[in-house]
Order: structure tokens, then C-alpha cells, then sequence
DNA sequence: AAGATCCACAATTTCGATATTTTTAAGTTA
DNA sequence: TAACTTAAAAATATCGAAATTGTGGATCTT
């Protein structure tokens, strides 16, 4: 009998998941991109209209971001997203230096030839990324960084750094590509990162990480003192 | 004029916040002291009887717990309590010995005597509980570990420490307190801790602490060996 | 006028019911 | 007998409306 190609779990529709994952990515992008200010309230009618959706999913998707540290939720007066400030983003590069030491170590360590290759992949991706189109090259620059964490082989730090990523992604939006932005040459750094990771050099791969962090973040920390 | 006492903002029922929140916190607890099993499917239904209310907040709190990681969301198939295992359980460990390595140094750098203070009263309240209330005890345990790290001066570290102390939590739960679990003493334990923390030796208390960690996570983990 | 109280409005939160989706089980065919 | 299909049952996910709760403005008191 003639296999019929294997029906994929294509959805009849082109749309994806449930309205509550729906509304959930789209709020997600919405709030890391900046679309959606810090400390703005979320009012889940306004939210519903906009997303074109029911309550529920709206409700839903705030109660995930909250874990996400995006959204806070005040009591009984509903949603608003998190708020930012100098503080809080030192904590989020302070974080990340040490959690992504030690996932890129444990990456090193245990990584296979298909890790290796993965990354190779990634990093080639990254490049080719026209980076006009800001988002595109923000989801394969964060790939990129994923994928080199991603053999640490434990899960929940994973999940940690993908948050703080995330987190930290959002105050590069906030402080707009303005002012210069970029100017510096990232991308030998992230030539350098993938050179001493495949090679094994956790020392040198994690110095060359975290100074990749630190000088963008010393940029951005600069933005919260000259407002304009 | 008499002042009539200041009315506290004490509810009118006894009761505590919003259904969710209640929910939130019935749910919590359930699980993590094995009330529910790992890997336990969630009815909706089941659940909103149990607890008496409605469907939303039952919806809602599990959504919550989701980012707690103490409950697994399964595409359109509703959720199911986090699953256990030998391997989730070591990754907890490493990641607790890592993150509270760090925020304890911090907190001993950055705590004043008010911290100080506030550790020697946690201690001393978990020495005064009675044990056979394990639930209790269980309390005031936790409340001393995060005291200790609570001058870390970095509320998403907090979070994250907080976070795996209940995930620990729950694998003390399953083990049983069967066995001989709590032969070792301790308290003894405990008081070297603090008494490091307030001397402001890092180093020792780091070891301290760890070493705490890590022989009663020894002994759990060789409970995954003898199921019964 | 300053402060407190009350009332009407707006928003969140919750409930009951409906529409999808998944799961289970039976029935049919090779 | 095993696998595939089909139909019924159960559970989830979603919607729309009601109930609860917070908010801001106007009124009254000091």
C-alpha cells in the first residue's frame, strides 16, 4: 500500500497550539521587544482585544510570564510588566556571568561531535543573518549562545540562562540600537567564543564569554545614566 | 478621640487572598509533600472539587506552578506533577551547591547586624519546634536556610534558591523519613553554619553549608537504590 | 481648605456552560 | 490475531456573563 507520505502533524489550520501558547508568544514579544513598556499595566480586556482572544488564554499566558519574570502580578490588581531598572540589570549580568560559566564548562566537558557540529551550524547561521531585520537576528543570535550551553546536561540551568537571557535581551531593546549601538565589533567575539569552545579551552572559552557579556553590558549600563 | 485599636487589614473571613492564590498554595503544598505523586496526572475536575472552587483559579494556580517546575504542562493533554528521578535529583544538588555557594558569600559580604540577628532568631525558633510536626519543622528549617542567603542582595538569585529548596524539599518527602533518615545530628550542623556566617568566615561557612548539602543529599540519593 | 467618608464606576476575578481535543473501546477487515 | 478504522466517552480548553474587589471623585465634616 502506498504510504501516504506520512500525514505531518500539520494543523489544519496554519496557526499554532493552543490560543493560550498563542497569546502567550505573543505577549512574550511583545514585552521583550518593548512594544509593551516596564511597569505598564496589563489591563485583560484591552490585552483581549488586541490579541483577539478570550480572557482565559490572556490570564493564562500573564500567570506564565510571571514565572518568566516578565510580568508581575499585583494581588488583586491584576498584571503589569516587570519594571526596569539599573539595578536589576546588573543583577540579570551578574547572574548570567556565573550561571553560563557553568554551563559552558559542563558544555565542554560532556559535549559530543554532534554538539561541536551544532554549534558550527549556529554560529554560520548567526552570520548569514541579514542584521536589518532585528528579530530574525536576535532569535539566531540567541541560538547561537543557547547552543553552546546547551550540553551542560541539566535541564533546570538551562532554563535558568534562557530566562536571564531573555531578560537581558529586553534591556538591549529598551536601550534602543541607538547611540552607537554596535559599533563594536561582536562579531570576532563571537568568532573567538565558538574557536576556544570547540577546542576544548574551557578557560579561555569562558574569559572570552563573559568579557563578551561584560562589554556590552558596561554599554548598556552606561545608557541608564544618560537618559537621551 | 478614642483610636478604636486601628482596624488591621484583617479579612473579614479567615481565609487568605484570592481563590488562586489559595489554590496556588493548596496545590504547592500537596505536592511537595508527596500528597501528590511525581508523574501524577492533574484533573481540572478532580482538582476543583478537592478544593472547592471553580475551574479558573484551579487553572490558573497550576500555571503558576509550572514556573515552580513542580508541575509539567503537557500540550493540550492538561498537566501532571513534575516527574521524580535519581538524575533530576542530582541536578538539583549540583545546582543548590553552586547557587547558594554564591549567594551566601554575598550575603556575609553585604549583611548587617540586623541580618545577623535575623538568623540567630530563625535558629533559634527551628531549634524550639518539635520535630514530630514535620511540617512544621519543615517551616522553620527553610525559613533558617534562606535567612542565611537573604542579604544576598539579589532577589532573582533568591528566587532561583528558593525555588530548588522546595524542589529538595519535595525529594525529602518521597524518600520517607523511613529508614533511619535523620540519624545524623544536624543541629550540630546547624549551629557550626551559623556559627561560621557570623563570624563572617565565608570560606568555612561555604564548606559548612555545602558539606550539609551534600551527606544528606547522599543519603537520598542512595535511597533511589533501595526503593523499599 | 484639609481630611475623611461614601458612592458610582471600572477592572479583575470567578463561575457555569460550550466547543475542541484526546483517549478509550468496540467493531471490522485483511 | 493483529492492525486499522470508527464511534462514544472523558477531559481539556475556551468563552461570555455574573460577582467580587479596587479606584477615583464628590460630598460632608472639622
Amino acid at each position: 500500500m502506498f504510504n501516504p507520505v506520512e500525514t505531518p502533524p500539520v494543523k489544519p489550520t496554519g496557526e499554532t497550539g493552543s490560543a493560550t501558547q498563542q497569546a502567550y508568544a505573543a505577549l512574550r514579544r511583545m514585552i521583550v521587544i518593548g512594544e509593551l513598556s516596564p511597569g505598564e499595566k496589563l489591563k485583560i480586556d484591552t490585552l483581549r482585544k488586541t490579541l483577539d482572544t478570550g480572557a482565559s488564554p490572556v490570564r493564562e499566558a500573564l500567570s506564565l510570564l510571571v514565572s518568566d519574570q516578565l510580568v508581575e502580578r499585583l494581588d488583586q490588581r491584576g498584571f503589569r510588566t516587570a519594571s526596569a531598572s539599573r539595578g536589576n540589570f546588573e543583577e540579570i549580568l551578574m547572574l548570567r556571568c556565573h550561571l553560563e560559566e557553568m554551563a559552558l564548562r559542563r558544555s565542554i566537558t560532556s559535549g559530543n561531535q554532534n554538539w561541536e557540529e551544532s554549534l558550527v551550524l549556529a554560529h554560520h547561521r548567526m552570520g548569514r543573518q541579514n542584521r536589518d531585520d532585528v528579530e530574525a537576528f536576535e532569535e539566531r543570535h540567541k541560538a547561537f549562545h543557547m547552543a553552546l550551553l546547551s550540553a551542560c546536561d541539566s535541564p533546570i540551568l538551562l532554563k535558568f540562562c534562557n530566562q536571564l537571557y531573555d531578560l537581558n535581551v529586553r534591556y538591549r531593546y529598551l536601550a534602543g540600537r541607538a547611540s552607537g549601538y554596535q559599533k563594536r565589533d561582536v562579531s570576532n567575539e563571537h568568532a573567538d567564543i565558538l574557536a576556544a569552545t570547540v577546542e576544548r579551552n574551557a578557560n579561555l572559552a569562558v574569559e572570552r564569554l563573559i568579557s563578551h557579556y561584560r562589554q556590552t553590558g558596561d554599554f548598556l549600563t552606561a545608557q541608564f545614566d544618560t537618559p537621551e
